[in-house]
DNA sequence: CTGTTAGCGCGTTCAT
DNA sequence: ATGAACGCGCTAACAG
């Protein structure tokens, strides 16, 4: 492994020409460098960037930390945090906290003792203590899809309150009044706010107001398979069901499925997330859709940013708009 | 940011002292032991790898180069590789060469100078040179999914080519004469196994010989969709059409679904690679089902096991079986 | 069991 | 325009 002192000794230089030949910093005679570069290139060599790091303060290194990278939602922004990142010339470490305070917690100490740049997160917990801990640790923060309190941090996330009324509202324009929401988990803001969404519908004032009937659960298949089932057993029954993720709403068509309840016909089915066009041949569900890839891409561009000194104290909350596609899992009931 | 000297002084102690305690290596009497990790504690000392890897030459960090982690399969296998890394004490940077030669060698050179111990690699051409290469930089490889020449790297991939032909004998069983292959692209050795596995199924020495045809695109929906209009172009048209892949199968599944071509009614199809129980509702097709995760995972112990000097110059491919999981995409025919 | 010395590879600082 | 000296934070090698 040749060091830059080895490059600098066969170019005849001191290691600081070379250095400053390989950084493209500072004043080097066009001789020199093409010599540097000559020496550079016969030895093969690679700077060592942790080196380099050490010296600068800077490890041109950034970490997305989801909940689950298996969930397409959270693939796609990956993708889109990806794409930007190394565009800029950063790598990204993901990490997986599969919604556990305990895993999020040990990352972010390692992510610390690594001295990445910045993290992308999503936390586990409605709570500033991860941002404060971070800032402390001199790591800028963006905070992915979810709010938390505070105002000492950039937020990029979705109006999912707007997007869960709206699908309320298209289910009750459909004639639906028994809708049941089978949701996320407490605390988890998103979730929060798909509940919020879903009650400003029962209760448009200007409407009459309907029941409100809301299932708590994980962001799960499983969940939302418990869910359905529990919803089914209810008396009256639900004409429409709203699941509050891509994961839940699978649970439920498989629990439609097998309790052999029709859908659309003896039930109408709304979700949050859509499944990419690449994975799904006849896209059925009406869903509200979630930028995700953008999410993503700005989330990475607005961390960059800050790292580059932009914004300083200034901090953001981005809501971005949602999508509701109307597809052919709703119908009009009597 | 305190640094270990600090640490040390505040505890009364050499540096090296209060290295050998935050590193559980060497002696050290429990009255130090406890100082140091008081002192520690006090000053929210958080270790810095940037300069433990440059002084240790290991950076405790892998990487996972793959085509593109939006394909559900490759998803899997990510979360594989990062559950059994991160259990071991390793973080991964995951990078997307969308198939690109260009893309993967810049990435390859970024590892190398982020001084990554290891790389899972799942190579863009069928050539031995990115091995070269990261040996050369002193880092370990695996190499996921496809087979490369030369004897110098593990290989963790599947048997494409067994399972290809058990496809094949299925379609026959069902009566099939005319069946297409949609494969992907040539030189990729996953889509050339799968090609020779059709190919033995046709020319199967106790039955009659089949005619072959191969249409040769991407491993991409749009490619899937194309080869499909092709395929339903010929004259005699195909009775069965093998998807070597999964974003191929949704390809075919739209075009045939735009032609109004009913599956299986008019049109047997089979494929390569499952999508994920969480995300499909009622599995259809008839798929050839790779251990996704646990690819991921057996490379990376390999890996991890070879960082830590195990099996040094011994080099195995490890060729996992494929299942094939019968459904609902084929029927008998005449 | 503990400490001293030295240096990993690089770039900032200051000098020439 | 080029270079010398130094130190980033840590641990290997060697002493005692």
């Amino acid at each position: 492994m040749p060091t830059i002192r080895d490059v600098a000794s066969l170019a005849g230089v001191a290691p600081i020409t070379a250095s400053r030949v390989i950084n493209h910093s500072g004043y080097v005679s066009d001789d020199l460098r093409q010599r540097v570069f000559e020496a550079a290139d016969q030895l093969g060599y690679v700077p060592n960037t942790l080196a380099r790091s050490l010296r600068s303060k800077k490890s041109r290194t950034l970490a997305l930390v989801l909940t689950d990278i298996t969930n397409p939602f959270w693939t796609t922004v990956a993708r889109g945090v990806e794409d930007t990142a190394s565009d800029a010339g950063f790598s990204v470490f993901f990490c997986n906290t599969d919604e556990l305070e305990s895993k999020q917690a040990r990352y972010l100490e390692i992510l610390a003792q690594k001295r990445v740049d910045g993290v992308l997160l999503v936390p586990t917990t409605s709570d500033n203590q991860p941002v404060l801990y971070l800032k402390q640790q001199n790591i800028d923060v963006v905070i992915l899809d979810r709010r938390i309190p505070g105002n000492n941090v950039d937020i990029i996330r979705c109006d999912s309150e707007e997007a869960a009324y709206q699908l309320i509202v298209r289910l009750r324009k459909l004639g639906h009044r028994r809708i049941f929401l089978l949701s996320g988990p407490v605390g988890v803001s998103s979730a929060d706010d798909r509940v919020s969404g879903y009650l400003r519908g029962l209760q448009d004032p200007d409407q009459d107001i309907l029941p409100v009937n809301i299932l708590r659960g994980e962001f799960t298949l499983e969940s939302g398979y418990q869910m359905t089932c529990t919803a089914l057993s209810q008396n009256p029954c639900p004409t429409a069901l709203f699941a509050s993720n891509n994961f839940i709403a699978i649970g439920a068509l498989k629990a439609l499925q097998d309790a052999d309840v029709p859908v659309p016909e003896e039930m109408s089915v709304v979700a949050f997330d859509d499944l990419p066009g690449a994975i799904v041949v006849d896209p059925f569900l009406t869903v509200a859709v979630q930028p995700a890839y953008e999410m993503g891409r700005l989330a990475t561009l607005r961390l960059i940013e800050r790292l580059s000194g932009l914004h300083e104290d200034q901090f953001e909350e981005i809501v971005l708009p949602v999508q509701i596609t109307d597809r052919k899992s709703t119908r009009s009931i009597g």
